[in-house]
DNA sequence: AAATTATAAATGAACGTTCATTCTTTTTGG
DNA sequence: CCAAAAAGAATGAACGTTCATTTATAATTT
């Protein structure tokens, strides 16, 4: 590693500690009471120095909103191939979104709010969207194949991904906690729901 | 109505102003920019007025929350009664919400927007979970008889109401509209993941 | 290799604005 | 004419953002 990549590295780090700062804030005490005097000192910086990195706060959310969105698909289509049977292709992407959405709860609790409330341009949130099509393009297939209800896109997610918003909240609140055998029960009612 | 009956429904006026101005402001722009300002202009009055209803903004915010859930409530369980067949319960119940959802937009936004950030005292919140009991007692019913899976009720909940918040969003996005028929096979998808 | 200059990164203080809230005055209904 | 309600102006605090400097790094010259 040269000298310009410790450079590179450093700003990377001074970038990423920025945006982990705002998500914390953002999380903790939401989008009204998170200012970037707080963020800049979460982070180890001077209020300037985060425009610096950003235009302003709301191309640093938007920023946060589409890495964040980014590792998620990310995890989701972990050992995914489009080859693989519909079924067996939905159990590993619905387990990878349900480890991610129950293990990284910060960048999912932020998600959630991000998708529930108007702090993301409508714009921003579309692009974050894109991401998604490799699940879509398996329950065509499935549909196709007369294994999966006929129904839009936008039922079966909320049929089968979206519930898990709703128990990683829970868990959060120390509500309810899902061990895996709950979570086997928990795919099996996702699976019921969209299969025919 | 004699005269102190009119002043009371001024005054009830004065305060519903109020809290649907703050409604209408949180959906639009979010709670971080709905300004007491703004507020009070939308709902005709001083900003200072405000405070004669509302102890501070928290307090606004969360008596509108308490109000937007109890009609919420009420909706869910109107035509309901314990006595009903188990899926027969169920299925009123879960229309009426879905009816809600999807009729009562900018209420039911608001709650989605109150549940999935920090801007509602955690005490609060728990406050307005309160009304759903009837719906955990027809759950438990349901278990008892053996017509519903032995799932805790917050899966149950996850994957039967909690679809609609989301089916709802895509809606006021105008990415997706629920006509009769879909809203039949979107039940139907309820009823599948949680029937035994 | 040291010394000097140029460039980039980072800072803390300061800006104008807006915020939630309060204070004083005016209006209103009985 | 009085108490309650409402208004509007005023308040200090806090906000996002910018600015003039300082500090650190790189390039160039001795």
């Amino acid at each position: 590693m040269n000298i310009h990549m410790i450079k590179k590295e450093k700003i990377k780090d001074k970038k990423s500690a920025l945006l982990n700062a705002t998500l914390t804030l953002v999380n903790d005490h939401g989008f009204h009471d998170a200012p970037m005097s707080k963020i800049a000192k979460l982070a180890g910086v001077a209020p300037a120095t985060i425009y610096l990195y950003f235009k302003n706060k709301q191309d640093l959310i938007n920023n946060l909103y589409l890495e964040v969105k980014a590792s998620f698909s990310d995890c989701a289509f972990k050992g995914y191939h489009n080859t693989m049977p519909v079924k067996k292709g939905f159990e590993i992407i619905w387990y990878n979104i349900a480890d991610y959405k129950l293990n990284l709860v910060n960048e999912a609790a932020f998600l959630s709010q991000c998708d529930n409330t108007p702090m993301i341009d409508e714009e921003i949130r579309k692009e974050g969207l894109k991401h998604l099509q490799p699940l879509l393009d398996l329950w065509d297939q499935g549909k196709k194949e007369g294994i999966i209800k006929p129904l839009s896109i936008f039922v079966l997610y909320a049929y089968t991904i979206y519930p898990l918003t709703f128990l990683m909240a829970m868990q959060e609140r120390n509500l309810y906690t899902l061990n895996t055998k709950v979570l086997d029960e928990t795919f099996q009612a996702a699976w019921d729901a969209i299969k025919l």
